[in-house]
DNA sequence: ATATTACAGATTGTCTACAAAATGGTGTCG
DNA sequence: CGACACCATTTTGTAGACAATCTGTAATAT
């Protein structure tokens, strides 16, 4: 079948400037909403063919995907979606709490006003996305508070690192989600850490911040036993 | 110019079974030298002219160097050599220290005789690189000794982590040692670190380790300063 | 029966060539 | 002096072809 390639852009919501970008975007929601399942391999051909590009934008969506850490790559072998074991998990939960729990850290003694501000909005936001029962909405401005938390460090090198593990975990966690009663937990948490930042305890905020993680560790490395 | 293709493979040292996997090596090794410096943009066009490879290839491997953190990149503004401020790089040396200070802290209660063995055996090399002024050799038995301190972890999230945060800094290490004279310090830290993981004092190689690496920080926040 | 080898199909890696869009800079005009 | 249109350069997308390698299966030898 003949392709249609510039004009598809008209398409597409808003960002992507470029057609890998976009692929990036459809093939990503695809693997953490475990559409495609970890362990399962990703052809050239059959993306090509599922999306209607050539090879070159696929091949570089996958590079990018991998970058992120949702694939796996071996030369001439190919990409497949990331697979994980218990221990990966609990390694990853681990990870993230020391890392955030460092980011929490590194705020000490600066002006958090806007952080605050913008912590409240977010997490009013997700209550609503509680009240509505929105899932995906739930996820979705869980991981803006981490994100805007970890923006907040202007620390690049620990930025990258955090962006790379959030997204590796990002599958685990949707999966967390949608296998779990959608509760207030994470969003009591969100507020008591809004709460000790505001009155600048920051040792008080960092220790729940762990905490909150470490709790989901729990609950995520019991979904992959066995 | 008609270019040399599949025989060129036979060149090749040993490793790199594709072109672009080449490419990476030798574009790591310029950038890392200092060869391509900070900043500069890396165009598509001009690798392919200096390596004599085609389009994708070149870009398959920015992507790879992307990936490591060697290279920045924006949409529709191609790749760029990577470049560091002062806050980078002692944020950069902060993470490295925590990091790896972690990863010392999982050896606690395993058996550690082939380690230990190992990393002796990378300090007598490490030796023997200095007493004869091999920068280079003294540099790549250093990377060696941390990398297998890493791999006994068996923790693939810190894994991976610490790759990129080891290969991001490579360009500041490598011009720490060059402008700096060549000692023996990086040599006795080693040697004070697997001394104590002989005698299963864990804390003590852990702390080792950090003020090891903290103390290159300084140094290499001192080159980067102004 | 087990292990090895040989082969065919599938998949990735690479090249060439062309076309389309965006970027950054230049210069003109108001 | 600033806004706007123009242009060369560069990145991005597509197509088709062929080479190299891997995978699994079937035939062979032990």
């Amino acid at each position: 079948m003949t392709k249609q390639r510039r004009t598809d852009t008209s398409r597409i919501p808003a960002l992507p400037r470029t057609l890998s970008s976009h692929l990036v975007g459809l093939l990503r929601r695809q693997i953490i909403t475990g559409a495609y399942k970890p362990g399962q391999p990703l052809r050239e051909q059959d993306i090509e063919a599922e999306f209607g590009s050539s090879r070159g934008p696929v091949r570089e969506s996958l590079r990018m995907l991998l970058q992120g850490g949702l694939v796996e790559y071996a030369e001439r072998r190919g990409f497949r979606v990331r697979s994980y074991t218990v221990l990966d998990i609990e390694n990853l939960y681990d990870l993230r709490a020391s890392l955030e729990g460092m980011v929490i850290g590194s705020l000490a003694g600066q002006p958090l006003e806007t952080l605050i501000a913008d912590l409240h909005d977010s997490n009013r936001r997700m209550a609503a996305c509680f009240d509505t029962n929105d899932l995906e909405g739930y996820f979705t401005e869980n991981q803006i508070f981490h994100d805007r938390l970890i923006a907040e460090s202007g620390n690049r090198p620990i930025s990258e690192v955090m962006v790379y593990v959030n997204e590796v975990s990002m599958p685990v966690r949707y999966r967390l989600l949608r296998e779990t009663l959608l509760s207030r937990r994470s969003l009591d948490y969100h507020e008591r850490i809004v709460a000790h930042l505001a009155r600048a305890d920051i040792a008080a905020a960092r220790g729940e911040t762990q905490e909150h993680i470490l709790y989901n560790k729990q609950a995520a490395a019991l979904l992959y036993a066995v």
